[in-house]
DNA sequence: GACGCGTGTTCACAATTTGTTCACATTTGT
DNA sequence: ACAAATGTGAACAAATTGTGAACACGCGTC
């Protein structure tokens, strides 16, 4: 599945060219010449990236910008032609990526649209619970007391995020292996009970404000005192 | 992705002053106050644009300029103080683009660095990460240790480039392979592991802040240590 | 087209770490 | 006190990663 680029250019030689060059080099291609047609093929190709001319009939491209970041933060490569007065930071506030002055070597565009694809994506935030100066990073597996790393296998880790990301809840062993095992674990319960142990080995007396509670008969919870 | 200009100018008034100018129109910004230091400050920094006093410490701007000349065809401003006898024709031969003369105010200092950028037709700038003596430059495929060169094939600079641009996030080797290989790659994730093998063998030991470290059960991740 | 060369990928096996189970001790609730 | 549930240490099993070498592939050269 190639990655599929939108080519919004109303000259055709440059498109043809644009076309050849980005289906070389492995990408999935649509043209259309004019900002219209752009916004109707955007909805309905899903491109991964799109190539923009300013200068465009209809719709000129700043607009066709626009009206795209309203739908999607896809990348948007502007196309300008040299000596055009380029306002960047108008293309800025509209959420266009980066510019490429026509003309172009190959080799410069394809450059540009790796980079810019590179750029976008961006990874999110981390994902954290804390609690009083115990915090566990799931996007780091890195769990801090004090601001201080506590080592910790990659299970005990997860399950230590479970039972804080909801504190005080009393989670079944069962439910603690659906959730941080995977339905699928097919061994026994008391699994949950040595990784509860060697977190409390770990974890135990760094605070009088939280710990590791067991729940007879049900199983354990993270517990916050107030 | 701001253009980074280097200040060199002993007078530390003068510098902060530029370097608010600048910062607030939307530029990267870095000082120092002596020859030695901006030539130093060039090879890390690697700036856009250069903004030299004339009469500096150590090596004076004449010289700076013929060195920076030696390495780049950067843009050079020079900064000569009023009734400062300007031998213009010198600056022509070391390569200087533009002068400007203290005292100045922000708008000509301002239209001054963008003409000279436009003039130089403003190379778009490299795409690099950094942590402490690393640097990874995606636009050259060149990676630096201490300014050094260190020889390595795309992939392994790429996969580095990646997990650099999250520095201690833990990357899942799918992850990896859909950043670096792309979505499409239908290979054996223990491909991951060899590329990190060998990175590590070029990278191992040359920096007590960073290295890149497994994360068990997850991935890989790059991590700086405070 | 044949040939080397540098890369990228896969494979097999070793090394390591983690995950699980077990047996027995201890605690809890009735 | 008794049965059930949980704590605990150690042994064991399984999964994961490290590593060297072989293989495959593209590319430029001859």
């Amino acid at each position: 599945m190639a990655v599929r680029v939108l080519i919004v250019d109303d000259d055709k030689n440059i498109n043809k060219l644009l076309k050849l060059y980005l289906e070389k080099a492995g990408y999935e291609t649509e043209c259309v010449f004019d900002g219209r047609a752009a916004l109707t093929a955007f909805g309905r190709f899903e491109p991964a990236l799109v190539l923009l001319d300013i200068m465009l009939p209809n719709i000129d491209g700043w607009d066709v910008c626009a009206e795209i970041r309203k739908l999607s933060d896809v990348p948007i490569i502007m196309l300008t032609a040299r000596g055009e007065t380029v306002d960047k930071i108008r293309g800025l506030e509209l959420g266009a990526d980066d510019y490429v002055t026509k003309p172009f070597d190959s080799k410069e565009l394809l450059a540009r649209v790796k980079a810019v694809l590179r750029r976008k994506q961006a990874p999110d935030e981390d994902e954290i619970v804390r609690y009083d100066n115990l915090s566990v990073n799931i996007t780091r597996y890195e769990t801090k007391v004090n601001d201080r790393l506590i080592e910790m296998p990659p299970r005990e880790l997860e399950l230590l995020y479970y039972l804080m990301s909801n504190p005080n809840r009393a989670f079944t062993r069962d439910q603690l292996l659906d959730g941080v095992w995977g339905m699928d674990f097919e061994g026994d319960a008391r699994t949950v009970d040595v990784h509860i142990k060697r977190l409390r080995d770990k974890l135990n007396g760094l605070s009088e404000h939280w710990n590791i509670q067991t729940v007879w008969r049900v199983g354990y919870r993270f517990e916050m005192k107030a």
